[in-house]
DNA sequence: AAACATTTGTTTAATGAACATACAATATCG
DNA sequence: CGATATTGTATGTTCATTAAACAAATGTTT
């Protein structure tokens, strides 16, 4: 390990933990360079020394001292004064450095391995994403194949001057967040597999720490960065049904980082039995193999031949979206009875089929919610199409800096 | 209202918000001086300034300063030094003052209503609880009446020097928390009350800062307080059911304060119609009229009646619990796969029940919960019998002096 | 064009909270 | 009784912030 650990919110490492720790002055620096670091980064336009002065309280003085820091350590970068606005010198423009300070994703899913190098300004320095089934594979065959992409990611992320600060690996199960293992990922075939410290024997992974996250929450967590809702559920189906839950922009990852589950809800005590051994789970209608099943079409028909089904009006295909619809809408509305959240966000393969499934969904939630009359559930299609997990990791691995950046400055900064 | 206000945890009032202010030297102050607080309340016994500052990471001379404010605020005081326990000289044990800053707990039921003023010892101060239907009077009557309890123990309070902070008010139903308006009480057939606003009119209310919170989210508080876990479900059924969940002993209340409405969680989609007219909610074979009517009982017969029905065997009792316990290991096995918590507390009416229905509702469990397998779901009965709202209630609002302390130092402080 | 106004970013001294250290007070132990 | 240990206070130092003055770079007015 490195340095200090980024990770998804879970519930025991809550900022409660830091309210049991001493202030002195080093804190208010930490604090104060944090602050003015994510208030550069979530500006719309690049901001000046004396812009971020003003939004956040703080002297000039005071945030030229912290920007040259950040300056230093390359995660920030000055643009060219722009001229002719208005009166008076023109300000310096701050913006995320472009190449420097890289984030790592890597994703693990039932047909393809990724790996996606992101910097701060958002850009994507380098990425590979291949196609392999992973069922055929053990998983050190799987992990070793993912070590050669980012042995590869890495060359070019040297190449242009990047340091590698973190990665997560996404993976489609569950996940003992952040440190590991993988308890199971039924679709991958996997069971109790130390991720972590399988990739840390690998050279590409020296000098830099991994953690796991569910492929769910992850992303989650691309879908938070490019909306403007701070509380919402997003479902995430493929194989399984995955489901996280975002409030003020973080994921909410509970105890073990197992929360949202949302694949094995009852939707009908006396249902079909499911894989999981328990009856009528939500998975038994809305699973991607069972929903296509239930429309009567072969599994390798995919979304694109249940949208031709129903655009040709199949009764067959109808129904099973009935079906699905109605028990989205009754689990969801348990989701939004226990969660008090009413942004629902449906995105992976249920995402194109929204159009179908929102009447049924939102026929249960009308009745089921009890706080509809006052705050109706909104149904929302993802902004982030494709890749939303692999995103959701790189952002992930960069966090840490973003949230810490004084324990990172040391070893950023270049000492001549 | 005199300062801040202290509120449960909602998602919108997060340590998030802090993290956007600037942090200047008093920050530090502000903060330790809360640390130094909180580590003496939540001590097992009275500390020394010397122990305190081994504890915190702080210097003698720090506690020592910040020590001599919280005094000064008749927050805490002086124990006598105790001798003969090691060399050297001894130190002067430090602990919460008694009846000096008070809390006011209010509690409006289905069949009494009742205050409590709680010091920052713990010890009740004065109290007054009162049987009244409330459903036979208007929300304005028995608001008034609960006024009238308030002046009542204000007297006393004043008596012996107490300055009340603040006041919470639970009640069994859907509340806008912190500030209110009570939506839906079905239960004393409240709607649309702003209970805050027309209590202030009331003499009584002068000087400090009433809040509004759920009435299970208060008994969650009292039972978080009372225990060492500090992750659960907390279920609270009377005539309704209720819950709230507990992270890191915060309750968490959602973004309105609507969360953890279990009541009608949807077990069975084409059971019974429920009176929220949603069919087979959880309280169809749950709720305390409906769980009596299954066994055959009169309304009136309660929890002993149904407890003598069932040490002697009766069927139908037992098939009503069985029903019962079932659709909870349902309701909860769902609760459990979203929230990642496995410690559950069944209290309220349902608690004295617990050796009848532990065994349906784990039976559900080892089937239904995904992550059975590594991290069983304990069941557990609640600490606290008796007035668990109430004393919740209590507790939360003392939460603020405890919290941030340096916002009450001025107020507190008697100037000579 | 020159003087003035405006805004930015830096420099300097002052403030204040915590720290390190020394010290006085008060106990136990041998 | 002296040695040792521990507590709580007093003093000077450190360091991040503020306030205020200033230099730099632009637009505006005369």
């Amino acid at each position: 390990m490195v340095n200090g650990v980024s990770e998804l919110k879970s519930s025991s490492t809550n900022g409660n933990a830091n309210a049991t720790a001493a202030a002195r002055q080093v804190s208010i620096r930490e604090h104060n360079l944090g602050l003015v670091l994510r208030t550069i980064l979530h500006a719309e336009e690049p901001m000046s020394r004396a812009q971020v002065a003003v939004q956040t309280g703080l002297t000039r003085a005071t945030v030229s001292m912290l920007v040259d820091q950040l300056l230093a350590a390359r995660i920030l970068r000055e643009l060219e004064p722009v001229t002719g606005v208005k009166a008076g010198r023109p300000g310096t423009p701050l913006s995320p450095a472009r190449s420097t300070i890289i984030g790592l994703g890597l994703e693990i899913n039932v047909d393809y391995i990724g790996v996606r190098a992101l910097d701060l300004s958002g850009e994507v320095a380098a990425q590979s994403v291949k196609a392999i089934d992973v069922r055929r594979h053990s998983a050190k065959e799987t992990l070793a194949k993912l070590a050669e992409q980012v042995a590869q990611v890495r060359k070019k992320v040297r190449a242009t001057g990047g340091v590698i600060i973190g990665a997560t690996l996404g993976l489609p199960g569950l996940v003992d967040a952040p440190r590991g293992p993988l308890r199971l990922a039924p679709n991958l075939d996997w069971h109790d597999v130390d991720a972590v410290q399988m990739l840390d024997t690998f050279s590409a992974f020296d000098g830099f720490t991994t953690q796991l996250a569910n492929e769910a929450n992850l992303a989650a967590v691309a879908e938070a960065a490019a909306r403007e809702e701070s509380n919402f559920i997003y479902v995430s189906g493929e194989i399984g049904i995955g489901g996280a839950l975002v409030l003020d922009r973080e994921v909410f990852a509970g105890q073990h980082g197992w929360s949202s589950e949302l694949g094995h809800i009852t939707v009908d005590p006396d249902g079909e039995i499911c894989q999981c051994g328990a009856r009528g789970c939500l998975q038994r209608s809305v699973g991607q193999e069972e929903l296509l099943a239930a429309a009567g079409l072969e599994p390798t028909a995919g979304v694109e031949g249940l949208i031709a089904a129903l655009e040709t009006g199949q009764t067959r295909a109808e129904n099973a979206i009935a079906i699905a619809g109605r028990a989205l809408g009754i689990t969801l509305s348990d989701v939004v009875n226990l969660f008090d959240v009413n942004n629902i966000i449906i995105g992976g393969f249920h995402a194109p089929l929204l159009p179908w499934l929102q009447p049924h969904i939102e026929a249960q939630m009308a009745q089921r919610v009890l706080t509809a009359a006052w705050s109706k559930p909104k149904i929302l299609a993802p902004k982030i199409k494709d890749g939303a997990a692999l995103a959701g990791a790189a952002l992930t691995a960069l966090r840490d800096v973003q949230e810490h950046p004084a324990a990172w400055l040391e070893m950023l900064t270049a000492r001549p």
